[in-house]
DNA sequence: TCTGGGGTCCTAGGACCC
DNA sequence: TCTGGGGTCCTAGGACCC
């Protein structure tokens, strides 16, 4: 039996700890730019704020509904997410961590109801983390999710769902013709792995709700659609495929993103920013002991604004032999942008992604010279530079993410913040992760 | 005026080989 | 005029997730 467990509306959720007067209202919490809306508290979905939807969209919901929006917060979102973890993973052999906000749990070989088990993990988490969750437990993910999504809907809306699922809901306890209720009661879109298109093409054909594709002809789905429909619809069925695994796979590509608080015409400026990005998707690399083979880079013009020219280029530039050293990275990089920007375009994005990783120290040793003329260091340099990226790491993790970088080209030493830096206006302290920040208590 | 930032997996089609 | 067949590898793009 596998239980996913669910912080509810996470990053509002986190706001709220520090501000309860929050709790009750609604609440949306931005993306990095202010840009748009990524979390929303259930008050502010029933006002209608759509996923993603930009903030300039809902923004007079301000003054006629009493929205508050906050800026992101992701230092005390990751914060709260691991004291989260740790709790839920107390309760069961084997835990996933499936991203910021959810974990699968396995309960194989546990006995006893499970029923009361989510209670008590639910009621622990809220106790010593003031995070709500919900918990669904079921016999594959796919279902687990689905029973977590019936128990979330099950307390937000009164009647969508029998009470007695609400916040804790276990598939295995309901009869089947209530179990079968439930299906029907379940827009198919709702399933985790089919989204707005798939769901599109399913109603099309007359499959509306889970029940309906339960149903259906998995080997049908199959040819018609794709394997990954296959797959999920076997899960709904009972028939696991798709295995817990409790240690994360190393990541097969590595990117760091971001659009501009305004257009950006100037190479300089762009170069600082690819600059930077170098050194945060080095830094992610070196935690997961890779280096990388090529390193992307791309830039985009606003998709958005029909009356400019549009340019969205990138390019890929081979590392070899694969390297984790920021300098590298960050030459590769600015190397590649200078290759492909072209004067003359109001660029409003541009991001760094590394491919082709591989483990360290697999990394094959060259004995000609590379592309640009190197040959591989011998050992005592790679020592030298393996203690450089060291010392950077803990420095930058320590006084904060480019303390200390590397010079690129004609940035002065101090300088003022980019013209393009991001807007952030409403962000929180960061309460659990830095002393000069905690909440204060009286005057 | 203002529109996120990460990731994964699968598939189709082209290049290439024998 | 007539223009293989089967296999592998790679890449770009689509769909999805949070």
């Amino acid at each position: 039996m596998l239980a996913l467990v669910d912080v509810n509306n996470m990053y509002v959720s986190c706001e709220r700890v520090f501000r309860p007067a929050l709790i009750g209202r609604p609440v949306v919490v931005l993306s990095h730019n202010d840009g748009v809306c990524v979390a929303r508290s259930n008050e502010a979905k029933e006002l209608g704020v759509q996923m993603a939807q930009p903030w300039f969209q809902v923004r007079h919901l301000q003054r006629t509904a009493g929205l508050t929006a906050l800026s992101a917060n992701f230092e005390l979102y990751g914060d709260m997410s691991n004291r989260m973890m740790t709790l839920a993973a107390a309760y069961a052999p084997r835990q996933e961590i499936y991203s910021i906000d959810e974990c699968f749990l396995d309960f194989a070989g546990v006995r006893g109801p499970l029923a009361p088990r989510g209670r008590e993990l639910r009621a622990q988490v809220l106790q010593w983390t003031g995070l709500p969750t919900s918990v669904g437990f079921a016999t594959t993910k796919t279902l687990a999710k689905l029973a977590n999504h019936v128990a979330k809907m099950a307390e937000r809306k009164p009647g969508s769902y029998p009470r007695q699922l609400a916040q804790v809901c276990n598939f295995a306890e309901l009869a089947p013709a209530q179990l079968e209720a439930v299906m029907q009661a379940t827009d198919v879109g709702e399933v985790w792995g089919i989204g707005r298109k798939t769901s599109a093409r399913l109603r099309e054909g007359g499959i509306r709700t889970v029940l309906d594709v339960i149903r259906a002809d998995p080997l049908a789905l199959r040819q018609q659609f794709n394997v990954v429909l296959e797959r999920t619809v076997r899960e709904l069925r009972g028939e696991p495929c798709q295995a817990v695994d409790e240690v994360p796979e190393a990541n097969q590509q590595i990117m760091c993103s971001r659009s501009f608080g305004e257009p950006v015409m100037s190479l300089a400026s762009l170069t600082e920013s690819v600059s930077g990005f170098a050194a945060r998707v080095a830094h992610k690399l070196r935690a997961q002991r890779s280096v990388a083979g090529a390193v992307q880079v791309f830039l985009s013009t606003s998709p958005f604004r029909q009356q400019d020219r549009q340019h969205s280029p990138s390019a890929t530039l081979p590392l070899k032999p694969p390297t984790a050293d920021t300098r590298q990275l960050a030459a590769a990089a600015t190397r590649a942008l200078e290759a492909m920007f072209r004067s003359g375009y109001r660029y409003v994005k541009a991001g760094v992604v590394l491919v082709d990783l591989q483990p360290q120290g697999h990394a094959q040793v060259l004995d000609q010279p590379d592309l640009f003329g190197e040959l591989t260091p011998q050992p005592a340099e790679r020592r030298d530079r393996t203690r450089l990226m060291q010392a950077m790491d803990a420095l930058n993790t320590r006084f904060g993410q480019g303390a200390v970088a590397v010079a690129s080209g004609a940035r002065p030493a101090r300088r003022p913040a980019p013209a393009h830096a991001a807007r952030q206006e409403q962000r929180s302290p960061r309460y659990t992760t830095r002393l000069d920040e905690v909440v204060r208590v009286g005057a």
